[in-house]
DNA sequence: GCTGGTTAGTTGGTCTGACCATCTGATGTT
DNA sequence: AACATCAGATGGTCAGACCAACTAACCAGC
C-alpha cells in the first residue's frame, strides 16, 4: 500500500510550447481526461502504481497534474467503469480511489452494451462460449483438484431439487460452467467465459421462460452436466471437451426454437 | 439515423421522494451518472437507441435528464472509453455523440490495464489465446473462402521479405492471427483475440527484440505459418487445430527464454 | 447569379468555485 | 472508561462561465 505522492512527481500537464501556431499539423486533439489517463496508466505500466495501491485525493491530484477536478474526475470514471480503480467516498483510510488487483464487472459492462448495439450477436457469443469452454473442459481433465471436483458435485446437486425455479437454476447452471473454468487455474478465460455468460443472461433466462416444458429440458442439462463431470473425474480430456461442446450446442438448439 | 429527443421522453432523474428520512436504509449510493448510465443503456437494450443514432446535445441531454453537464459528461466519457459512442467536437451534423456499430479498442484498453495490474497474467494471455486460436482455425478450415485463402497467402508473403524488421514481423505476424479468426464470419472471437494480442504487443515486441539470432525464429515461424496455411488449404480442421496451438506454445517457449 | 469572406450560433472541452452527504478521528464531556 | 460531539477530509454534484472548433446562414463584391 503506498500513497502516490511519495512515488515521484506527477507531470503537469499543461504544459506550453510557446511555439507559433505554424507547425502544428497533424497532432490530433488530445483532450485532458485522455492525457491523465495516460499518465496513470504509464505509472500502472511501469510499476509505480501496483494493485492495492491508493491514489491521492481528487483535489490533491487534479492539483498535481495541473487540471481541474472535473477533469479529472472523468478519467477516474472511466478507470472505474474499467474495474481498474474502486472509489469510496468518506474520509480517512477508507475512503479514495484504490487500484483493484482482481476483475470485476468490466468485461461484463462492454460486453452487455456491445451486443445490445449490435457490435456482436448471439451466435458470435455462443461460438466464443464453445471455444472457450472446451478448451477450459479439456484443461480442467488434467487439472482439476478433487476439491474442484467435490465443489462441481455439489452444484449439480443442488441443480437437482425437482423444485428448482428456472431462475435459481440458470445461476447455478452458470456457476457450474464458470467453475470448470476457474478449475483450470486461469482466471482470464474463466472470468471471460463468465463475462459472456453473464452478458446474455437475460436471454437466457428469457429463453427458459419461453420452454413450456422446461422440466425435460432441465433434466436433459442435469445429464449432460454429469457427463461433463464424469469425464473430468475420469480425466479424459477428449471425452471432456466433446461433452461440454455438445452440451453448449444443445441447449443454444433448444432455446432458439422460436427466436 | 435519428436525434434522440424526437424518440420519447428521458426520464428526469432528480425525482423527489418526498417522504420521510426515515425507510431509506438499504438503497446503496446509486451516482447520478451511474442513472444516466443505465437510462442510456436501457435504450440501447429496448431498441429505442441503435447504432448510427446520435444523441442529443451535452446541453440539451442533461436537462432532458435534469442533470448537470459534468455529470453527464462523466458518462459520455465512459461510453466512449467503452467503444459505445463516438464523440466528435464541433457543430452541425459532424458534431456530437454517435453510437457506434463496431467494436473499437473498448477490450484493448480493459486489458492493458488489467494485465498490467496483475489481475491476470501472460500466461492466462497465451493459454486463452490457444482457446481461441485453435477454435479459430478449426472452423476456418471449414469455413474460409478462397478469398481468405489469398489474403493470407499475401501476408505470409510479405514476411518472406529477408530484410523484415522486428516490428513490421511482428505486425504482420498479428495480422496473420487475426486475419484467420475473421475468416471464421465470428467478429467477436476475431476482435477478442485481436485485442488479447495488442494488449500484449509490448511484450512481444520486446521478446523478439531480446532473441539475438531472431532471424532463425523468424524462420519457424514462417514455416508454422505455412503448414497453418495449408492445413486451412486442405481443409483439414483437426490438423489446423494441431498446427496453431504448437505454433503459438512454440513461439511461447522460444519469447520465454529469460523470462 | 455566383463566389468568397464574414458573422452568429452551436457543440464539445475545460475551468472555477461552491455546496452537500458521509465518514474519520480527535476532542471533550459525562 | 465510555460516550457524544465536532472539525476536517473526501467524494458527489451543481451552476456558470469561457474557449476553440465548426457549421450555416448571411452579405458584399465581382
Amino acid at each position: 500500500m503506498e500513497v502516490l505522492p511519495a512515488a515521484g512527481r506527477w507531470q503537469e500537464i499543461n504544459e506550453v510550447d510557446g511555439m507559433t501556431t505554424e507547425a502544428w499539423e497533424p497532432v490530433q486533439r488530445v483532450r485532458t481526461y485522455e492525457q491523465v489517463m495516460a499518465q496513470i496508466e504509464d505509472r500502472i505500466l511501469d510499476g509505480r502504481l501496483k494493485a492495492g495501491d491508493k491514489l491521492p485525493s481528487e483535489r490533491d491530484l487534479s492539483a498535481l497534474l495541473g487540471v481541474s477536478r472535473p477533469s479529472l474526475r472523468e478519467s477516474l470514471r472511466v478507470l472505474e467503469a474499467l474495474g481498474i480503480v474502486d472509489i469510496r467516498p468518506g474520509g480517512g483510510a477508507e475512503g479514495g480511489a484504490v487500484l483493484v488487483g482482481e476483475p470485476g464487472s468490466g468485461f461484463v459492462n462492454l460486453l452487455k452494451l456491445q451486443l445490445a448495439l449490435g457490435q456482436f450477436d448471439q451466435t458470435e457469443v455462443l461460438e466464443t462460449r464453445i471455444a472457450l469452454e472446451t478448451w477450459c473442459c479439456e484443461e480442467a481433465a488434467q487439472r482439476a483438484t478433487e476439491q474442484d471436483h467435490r465443489e462441481l458435485g455439489l452444484i449439480l446437486d443442488r441443480m437437482d431439487d425437482p423444485d428448482i425455479g428456472t431462475a435459481e437454476f440458470n445461476r447455478l447452471d452458470a456457476a457450474f460452467h464458470v467453475r470448470i473454468a476457474e478449475s483450470t487455474g486461469n482466471s482470464l478465460s474463466a472470468h471471460l467465459m463468465g463475462s459472456l455468460r453473464t452478458a446474455i443472461n437475460r436471454q437466457m433466462i428469457e429463453a427458459y421462460a419461453r420452454l413450456e416444458n422446461w422440466k425435460e429440458t432441465a433434466t436433459v442439462v442435469r445429464r449432460e452436466h454429469r457427463d461433463i463431470l464424469d469425464a473430468l473425474h475420469r480425466r479424459e480430456p477428449a471425452e471432456a471437451r466433446r461433452a461440454v461442446g455438445d452440451h453448449i450446442r444443445s441447449f443454444y438448439n433448444i432455446g432458439n426454437v422460436e427466436a
